[in-house]
DNA sequence: GTTTCGGTTCTTTTT
DNA sequence: GAACCGAAAC
């Protein structure tokens, strides 16, 4: 069972039953038949305010495991059960994953009531919108969704065509899709951008905001949105009357799940949508804030209250996951922040022991003690999917999995590369997309590419000719000879999949007709992949149309080597994780690794701002155990030039008074590194 | 002018 | 590993 929720008989607190005032809805005193919700056996006496009294405008303060998720579920049902139809309720979260499983929770409770309504992330949610809408705003519906990667690429082309001469001091690829990106998420034109996060660059911004202009000329002109996009478009169409009337009609109830993790632009998205019913609900942790490169803005949640006078605050602050002495831990750490709601949280789990602070040698040594106890803890009882192994960064995990490997222990790694944007499935997918929105660039050159003879040149060259209306023909004639080979496979292929409309027949059939020769020769571990294409051919088979399948490819998420198809298979392995990917989940047994300076805080993250929101995610990793928490440290660092350094713990250890921590002292016992 | 290939550099977090 | 750069090859 899952102990993350709720207090299940804990304690017995008498609910005033009058304490709403002005509210239109009553507590049923007669259950209906059709669901017996026992909503006071279920929830303490503030959440059970919240699932009854949340209308209008109401900020739920929700600590690290005081069942935020079961309030939002709850207050699902109760709104279904007060005869609110589904499809007037939007339930926005943080990741579809987190929608799924609060969407099947409330299914429990009330069965297929739930049906039609509105629930996923902000981004999902957008697009579905937007799919309705699109042509309000300048668009096709069929408009195609540019991954972070597509849309690197796109920038880049911008970038060449405004940088002419090449400047050693002019910023990479990445970091202009960063401040473009922040620019729209914070409503803030570039240059302020710049001035305020990259003060350094801003001789450069009427280079940026040249470029910016021009990727967003591009992406209109070709169809495409890229994940900000999503937001910005779903922003502009619904400052448009009758598009604003229509969904703030429909949407009667607003509830929003992560709320400390949202940016301006989805705040003023909340506003809008909420604007006719005035029920707009918020839960969130100010503690938990850790998105702010995604320029999500703390002061969303903070501000609340300034924002909305007549607000509600609920905290929640009775914590029912962890241990008393895991708790004080991540108390005593947060306490370091000063930008916060004054909380603490309370415990209600019986005492047990500490969480241990492990000083290793070095990063060999920390995955040894970590298998080590792993076999401990299995003889103990607690299998693996109880278990998880918490980083700051992805790279911090790869000595571990190397030791999981060497003795055959099923692990996935969560964060890193996604399932749907690896190179194999990027380059079939680009093949139905250049079918399902035939102005695709993106997609278009990126086919081109695949072909021998064919590079960024001469594919940009047959677009413009395509596009031009040149004939298939003339533009082979144009072509030198190897690059008119590679054209005329490519119009092959193109043959092959032109007369169909099933996902998964054009799948099989770009990948019987080239892809399989091409991943022969491209990559060394083609057989792998091989057998990932067919998982996305398992995939598409879902869907019946290309369309549907198109629009569709945005809401997963999955990462490689996770079952894709199928979510709810059982799993046996051992989840590591990095801590962003880790918010909301929960195990008994949770490992922190590579808690050293140098490497937690990111060395980056040296603002004072930023160390505050670095904090908050040594804070979240913490609160994730139930029982048992390991922290390590390995103490010698390798650099990249093969020098050595002697590090010590992170300045998140050190900072907390001994007293909440037993110590172990494991370095110096270590003879020899082991071969991997 | 364009592509290809071999070497070098660096890796924060993600809808 | 993959992204970038420069030099050789077409």
């Amino acid at each position: 069972m899952n102990a993350l929720t709720g207090p299940r008989g804990i304690q017995r607190i008498p609910v005033p039953r009058d304490s709403h005032r002005g509210i239109s809805l009553k507590f049923p005193r007669k259950r209906s038949m059709q669901y017996d919700i026992d909503y006071e056996q279920a929830l303490n006496a503030l959440q059970l305010r919240v699932v009854r009294e949340g209308d209008g405008y109401a900020l739920v303060l929700a600590g690290a495991g005081s069942g935020k998720t079961r309030v939002l579920v709850y207050r699902l049902a109760y709104l279904i059960q007060q005869g609110i139809p589904a499809q007037n309720i939007v339930l926005i979260t943080f990741t579809n994953k987190a929608s799924h499983e609060m969407l099947s929770r409330a299914a429990h409770l009330v069965g297929r009531d739930h049906h039609g309504l509105w629930g996923g992330t902000f981004h999902h949610i957008a697009n579905r919108i937007l799919r309705r809408e699109a042509t309000h705003i300048g668009f096709s519906p069929d408009f195609t969704i540019l991954d972070r990667e597509d849309a690197k690429d796109a920038v880049n082309e911008c970038i060449k065509k405004v940088v002419l001469t090449k400047d050693p001091a002019f910023p990479k690829k990445e970091v202009i899709c960063q401040l473009i990106g922040l620019a729209v998420n914070s409503q803030q034109a570039i240059g302020s951008v710049v001035q305020q996060r990259y003060e350094y660059l801003q001789d450069f911004i009427p280079a940026f905001e040249k470029i910016g202009q021009l990727y967003r000329e591009k992406k209109m002109k070709a169809n495409l949105m890229d994940f900000d996009d999503l937001l910005y478009y779903w922003h502009q169409a619904l400052l448009l009357q009758p598009i604003q009337e229509k969904y703030a009609q429909l949407f009667r109830y607003v509830l929003v799940d992560e709320h400390q993790d949202t940016n301006h632009l989805q705040f003023e998205i909340l506003k809008l949508l909420s604007g006719v019913h005035k029920n707009l609900l918020v839960v969130g942790d100010d503690a938990q804030s850790i998105y702010s490169f995604r320029a999500a803005d703390i002061n969303n949640i903070l501000g609340f209250p300034k924002v909305f006078p007549r607000v509600r605050i609920f905290p929640l602050t009775i914590n029912y996951r962890s241990t008393p002495e895991i708790l004080s831990f991540a108390n005593q750490s947060i306490s370091h922040n000063s930008r916060q709601f004054p909380k603490e949280l309370s415990a209600v789990r019986e005492s047990w022991r500490k969480p241990e602070v492990v000083k290793t040698d070095d990063v060999y040594q920390q995955a040894e003690w970590c298998l080590q106890k792993m076999g401990t803890l299995l003889q103990e009882g607690i299998s693996f999917q109880h278990m998880a192994v918490l980083f700051r960064s992805r790279y911090q995990a790869v000595e571990l999995e190397m030791a999981l490997v060497k003795r055959g222990i099923a692990y996935i790694v969560r964060g890193g590369v996604r399932f749907f944007e690896q190179a194999h499935i990027k380059d079939v997918l680009a093949y139905l997309k250049m079918r399902g929105n035939p102005k695709d660039e993106v997609s278009f050159k990126r086919v081109m590419k695949m072909q021998k003879g064919i590079s960024s040149g001469y594919a940009e060259k047959i677009w413009q000719q395509i596009n031009g209306g040149a004939s298939y023909e003339e533009v082979s004639r144009s072509l030198p000879a190897r690059a008119r080979e590679g054209f005329g496979r490519f119009l092959g292929v193109v043959k092959q999949i032109e007369a169909l409309d099933d996902p998964a027949q054009m799948i099989a059939n770009v990948v019987d007709a080239f892809y399989r020769e091409y991943g022969k020769l491209t990559f060394e571990d083609y057989q792998e992949r091989m057998l990932e294409l067919e998982e996305l051919v398992k995939v598409s088979e879902k869907f019946d149309s290309l369309k549907s399948f198109l629009s569709d490819l945005s809401a997963y998420e999955g990462f490689k080597g996770e079952q894709v198809t199928d979510p709810h298979a059982p799993q046996e392995v051992l989840v590591l994780s990095t801590i962003h990917q880790a918010k909301g989940l929960e195990w008994d047994t949770v490992f922190i690794i590579g808690c050293a300076q140098g490497s937690f805080p990111n060395p980056k993250c040296v603002e004072e701002d930023l160390l505050e929101e670095e904090r908050r995610l040594f804070y979240v990793a913490v609160t994730r155990a139930k029982n048992r928490l390991y922290i390590l440290y390995p103490v010698l660092r390798y650099t990249a030039s093969g020098g050595l350094f002697f590090g010590k713990a992170s300045l998140f250890l050190e900072e907390l008074p001994a007293s909440v921590y037993t110590a172990q002292d494991c370095s110096d016992k270590y003879n020899s590194a082991p071969q991997y």
